[in-house]
DNA sequence: CTGAAAGCGCTTACAG
DNA sequence: CTGAAAGCGCTTACAG
């Protein structure tokens, strides 16, 4: 069915041993560069390939790496964790790791039911990428493999995380926004649902209290329900001049509903986004956002996972990785009151 | 490192064969159902796994299949493909194959560097996910493993491909059109840079025909240049009243750039897109538009490269799969004159 | 510098 | 119904 070339055909060609041949072959001592040479040149006329399997097999190593993505984030607009997952992809490869990508249904997340590639031994780590529930994140403890949470993390959980930097990201963003004049300001967001929202929401507070802006729970918007679906957002009846929304799908539907309700963006009130993802170029305005360094996100991920998974050991903690502000079209200057 | 339970493990517990504790798990023929049922609890208990690794090995497959995404279809926008590779993923794990998604490199495809998931026999088969230039489709038949192209096909391959319906999707879609009283009506694509979009050309060129509309070559709009960037569009002189774009993206920039002009879609001119992707929705008006079937494309490929693999002489040909048209707000019916 | 032996964890005949 | 032997393709000590 395969080509099959094995080290013991080399091996048989040359009336060599095949310990020889994975010497030379894996450029260890013990074989006369002489020898190493004609072996690498009748493996390359014989067309053999690396069986990665044997190897693993041996060392008790898959060179996987099991990436979970739960199944809500995935909907068919949700480019932002599958354009990750590429990056993590493109990552792992340069250490010599695959990925497999996992998406964790509703029904499995629900019933604590543990991935195959886990039961089958087909990983060696996880990078989990999205908040997963807390009851979840427990069962998955008792999964004796390193594990790194990309984009979350949890407060009682020992697990390193790779997030960005929520709070400070929101908290310059907002500072922006007042620095064009801006005093009422509403931030649009369930804190109550994951961790990053919550944190962008405080670095929101931290500039309202910095500015010596007075808070108002009435500038506290929800947009969604506890299962994450998004819902018609209920603005308050004094429409503040600019809004923080939590992500930039979020700043598009409100700018949406603001449209419909005969406002106009920026000239009526400032809108600004957060992760830089489609919608952000997509929306018009185009919208100011903060942009999420993915490809430096991804790139930690894979690095901790593959140091966990030579060493076990080893923590990183919480790790932030740093935003920017993306300048467009959302927000305007206002005169001073 | 890892728990490393193994089957040997179980048999000395309970003082069995290690092929005896096999057949158990695997529920074949040859041991009492008694002390089946004791094998199954005491592996239970002892947290046993099973190393699927070590069954590979001795069949020589790796339940792994490659899904190749060349690069340039991955931009921070481009969710399209790794939407569907999402749902390879998923049809793979019905049948106990993983997904390995590999990021085919614009440098790699020029240079004719085959995956390293081939060299290093981590799969199986592949999944070719997006037109790849004609040398590295030569250069992939050297690799003795089955593959099947999806979304596009190769006219000298002999390649299994899962294509959507093209020609009928624009042909359809085009005629609904016509019924909308339009007769001067463009087509914007590059005609020689796809199969899909050539194919999709001649679909509305099909129903022009049938309607006796003179086709003309003003009306034929490139989009994009020989490396697929898209590039600003030259509209004609004489303003068609329609345009069928070969999707949804290309729809959403050309509907920016006749606002830009100064043009309303759809009351100056009607605009239809191809894909039903994130562009759909979020281009004002949201576009008319032929979804294509990702579900059914993705199971498919996974059905047939799962096949293949146990009977590599087993033969798809080019299937088609099914869009169908999303009617919504880009079409505007015209009085006839 | 070269190689025989053992083992990674499982399964497939085959023998009892 | 149960199990000893051999083998999948490689690598790791160890011996010569």
């Amino acid at each position: 069915m395969k080509n099959n070339v094995t080290m013991r055909d080399i091996a048989e060609r040359l009336g060599v041993s095949s310990v020889t041949v994975s010497k030379a072959l894996n450029d260890k001592e013990g074989v006369s560069d002489d020898l190493k040479q004609k072996i690498k040149t009748v493996a390359e006329e014989m067309g053999y390939r690396y069986n990665t399997l044997a190897k693993s097999m041996k060392e008790g190593v898959t060179y996987n790496i099991g990436v979970i993505i739960p199944e809500r984030f995935t909907g068919a607009v949700q480019s932002f964790y599958l354009n990750m997952y590429q990056s993590i992809s493109r990552a792992l490869e340069q250490y010599g790791y695959y990925g497999i990508l996992h998406i964790l249904t509703n029904y499995d997340e629900k019933e604590l039911n543990l991935p195959r590639i886990y039961v089958e031994q087909k990983v060696d780590g996880f990078i989990i990428l999205g908040q997963v529930g807390k009851k979840y994140i427990e069962k998955m403890k008792s999964m004796d493999l390193p594990k790194v949470f990309l984009d979350f993390y949890d407060e009682h959980a020992e697990i390193d995380a790779v997030i960005t930097d929520n709070f400070y990201g929101a908290y310059d963003i907002t500072n922006y926004i007042v620095s064009q004049g801006h005093r009422d300001i509403a931030f649009v967001g369930n804190i109550y649902s994951t961790s990053s929202i919550q944190d962008r929401f405080l670095g929101y507070l931290k500039s309202l209290l910095e500015h010596k802006i007075r808070p108002e729970e009435s500038m506290v918007i929800n947009d969604r329900d506890e299962e994450g679906r998004y819902i018609e957002m209920k603005l308050p009846e004094r429409l503040p001049t600019a809004f923080v929304c939590n992500n930039d799908q979020v700043a598009h539907n409100l700018i949406q509903q603001l449209k419909r309700e005969g406002y106009n963006v920026p000239d009526d009130c400032s809108v600004v986004g957060f992760d830089n993802d489609v919608y952000a170029t997509l929306t018009e305005p185009q919208l100011t956002t903060v942009e999420v360094n993915v490809e430096e996100m991804a790139g930690n991920a894979a690095e901790f996972i593959i140091e966990k998974v030579k060493n076990p050991i080893k923590t990183y903690g919480r790790v932030s990785v740093k935003g920017k502000i993306i300048y467009r079209d959302s927000v305007k200057e206002i005169k001073t009151r």
